[in-house]
RNA sequence: GGUGCGUUAGUUCAGCUGGUUAGAAUACAUGCCUGUCACGCAUGGGGUCACGGGUUCGAGUCCCGUACGCACCGCCA
């Protein structure tokens, strides 16, 4: 037998008891006389005793050894003379009067410890060193407790978890897809599922009421801290239920998670904000409502002062940054090179300061009077001390680079709390969204969701004016979640591909088997899938969710443990009938 | 595809305005130490300063390029 107990449930009610214990020496302190050896598992460190004087050939063999190595020790459970309060079974200590070595370890390149003296890139290296590590073993713990709540809940609820296929067929709409070749087919590939999306409409069709799935999805896209190239999804569908329905139960569930995992009670129902309002307000159909700071346009309160930029521009918005009327010259610069950043892109940035004597100090006193600024305050509601910046420009991007600057002001001021939650749903989003790069219209969601009732005259006549019974939830400004209506009605779902520019041809290939099922009787449905990995990541509070994916890629889809992606073999290529073509730069 | 930051000991980093033998901490090794728990003390080994080119009497340091890493923009129905 390896072990009677774990190394973190030992306490001194066991005192006095013959104990056996296996796992990995973390650290050994070697005091002359006496050594102490710290011995890890999954459950926790207890502390080992070797004693010179009572037994002399076992302490030299624990002194030979080193980290990582894996024992087996058996001993008397011991009241500590000196108790540590800081470690969990720190009252108690094994005298040890067996040891064995179970095997060896040469020297790990970094500590095994919560803080490790390794680098990111160096611990994914060896990220079987890495998840030895508490706190990301912690991580994966969480996981796996999150995971089993959300099976509880959706259980209870009626919901199946059916699984569906890994190979599939390819659809260039969306995301690009990763392709396996297929070796019985030559020159046809199959692809890996961006979501099951299709297959858990026909099991709709198939009268399965209620289904989900935690569920691996592949995207062959650019990597984020939030993004991975495979990811897990909680895939979820609901046949004869309307968009009221589907927000109740995921709130529902959401609710649920933070009551067990995080102790969490929302009473309140969540917020509901429709797409128009997200942007008009936030500047971002994913706000961040931890913090206010809501946009003010005050283009009309601008105009005819001669100020060529706030006259010349589309969209004149302000924000008003609390208490930040003492921020100084060098501050406001600061900001304003954010700003001016690239990636944000705004030209300029304009600040009225709120004086304590209740006067305006602004960059624009040239043009605008007192009264002017005064106007402005009273319309962002501005009080004494508090700092208004503006930007302006054409509506969109400004409005873009404005929701940065709010979420930039809302991390210096410490208003991004990790430990507060602010969810949301955003409901009412556009069906199209225009691309102007191929001057057609694509579908936001995806192309089976279903128009708003009112709207779907507008289908032919003006699309961009049309809404869909689409929903995301949002929380702390991450996109937990999306989902929607899904047309089942094959007329319906004809005009939409119209609308998006598929011809028959081509909608009958790509989609054909759908269309084709829905003509059986296709019930009312609908649903919604919410990115696992960043639900972890947001209950951890991680940064990234690379720590809550036990074997994650880099940032340019490398394993960098096991070195995939890889070349393949000649005889592999052949078989699959294919030969690797590289562009000149990239040989 | 683009922007920014980075790459120096096993590891995490410092290294100023270009100047003689590149440092610290930690890890590792050896020795001492009977109550440590980030033990302590002493000694020691350990470097292609990512790679290629350039400027210079002289480059870890300045310039250009490449590779790799991270964050971001584009992209992510």
């Amino acid at each position: 037998m390896y072990r009677t107990h774990t190394c973190g449930e030992l306490t001194l009610s066991q005192v006095n008891t013959r104990v056996t214990l296996a796992g990995w020496v973390q650290r050994l302190r070697k005091m002359g006389g006496m050594t102490f050896v710290d011995l890890r598992d999954r459950y926790g460190i207890t502390q080992l005793v070797f004693n010179q004087e009572t037994s002399p050939a076992l302490c030299d063999e624990a002194n030979r050894m080193g980290r990582e190595w894996v024992i087996k020790v058996e001993g008397l459970v011991a009241e500590r003379y000196n108790k540590n309060k800081n470690i969990p079974p720190g009252d108690i200590e094994i005298l040890v009067d067996k040891l064995r070595v179970l095997n060896t370890s040469v020297t790990p390149p970094f500590t095994i410890e919560d803080e490790s003296d390794g680098g990111d890139d160096l611990r994914m290296v060896y990220r079987y060193l890495d998840l030895r590590r508490p706190v990301v073993r912690r991580n994966l713990e969480l996981r796996h407790r999150m995971a089993m709540a959300i099976r509880h809940y959706l259980d209870a609820q009626g919901f199946l978890e059916v699984e569906t296929p890994v190979l599939i067929k390819s659809t260039p709409e969306g995301a690009r897809d990763f392709v396996v070749p297929s070796r019985m087919n030559p020159g046809e590939f199959y692809a890996l599922p961006q979501s099951p999306q299709q297959f858990k409409q026909l099991l709709m069709v198939s009268g399965f009421d209620r289904y989900f799935q935690i569920v691996k999805c592949f995207r062959d896209e650019d990597l984020r801290a939030d993004r991975q190239p495979e990811f897990t999804q909680i895939d979820c569908e609901l046949s004869f239920i309307e968009q009221e329905d589907i927000l109740q139960i995921f709130e529902g569930l959401i609710k649920f998670l933070f009551r067990e995992i995080k102790g969490i009670d929302f009473k309140e129902p969540f917020l509901r904000m429709t797409w128009d309002d997200a942007m008009k307000y936030y500047g971002s159909d994913k706000p961040d409502l931890r913090f206010g700071m809501k946009f003010v346009e005050i283009k009309h309160l601008t105009e005819g002062r001669n100020f060529g930029v706030f006259d010349q521009a589309e969209y004149v918005g302000a924000i008003c940054a609390p208490g930040c009327a003492v921020y100084s010259r060098k501050q406001l610069d600061e900001l304003t090179d954010y700003v001016k950043r690239p990636q944000i892109g705004a030209k300029g940035m304009v600040y009225i300061r709120c004086e304590q004597d209740g006067s305006f100090k602004s960059s624009v006193d040239k043009f605008y009077t007192q009264d002017d600024l005064k106007a402005i305050a009273a319309a962002c509601e501005a009080k004494v001390g508090d700092l208004i910046l503006i930007l302006c420009g054409k509506t969109m991007p400004t409005r873009k680079a404005l929701c940065e600057l709010r979420l930039e002001m809302g991390r210096r001021l410490g208003y991004c709390d990790k430990n507060k939650f602010a969810p949301l749903w955003v409901i009412d989003f556009p069906m199209f969204e225009w691309d102007e790069e191929t001057q057609r219209f694509y579908a936001m969601h995806h192309p089976f969701t279903s128009p708003k009732q009112a709207d779907i005259q507008y289908l032919e006549s003006d699309p961009g004016r049309v809404c869909a019974d689409a929903y995301d939830m949002v929380i702390n400004g991450v996109e937990l979640g999306g989902g929607s209506i899904r047309i089942h009605d094959s007329a319906l779902q004809h005009r939409v591909f119209k609308a998006l520019g598929f011809t028959d041809e081509k909608a009958e290939y790509q989609f054909g088997f759908l269309m084709n099922a829905f003509k059986y009787g296709a019930p009312p449905h609908g649903g919604l899938a919410f990115g696992f990995d960043r639900m972890v990541s947001m209950f951890a509070g991680l940064d990234s969710i690379r720590d809550c994916i036990a074997f994650p890629k880099n940032n340019s889809g490398r394993d960098v443990m096991s070195g995939a992606p890889s070349l393949i073999d000649d005889e592999q290529l052949d078989e699959l009938c294919l030969k690797i073509n590289l562009p000149s730069s990239k040989k």
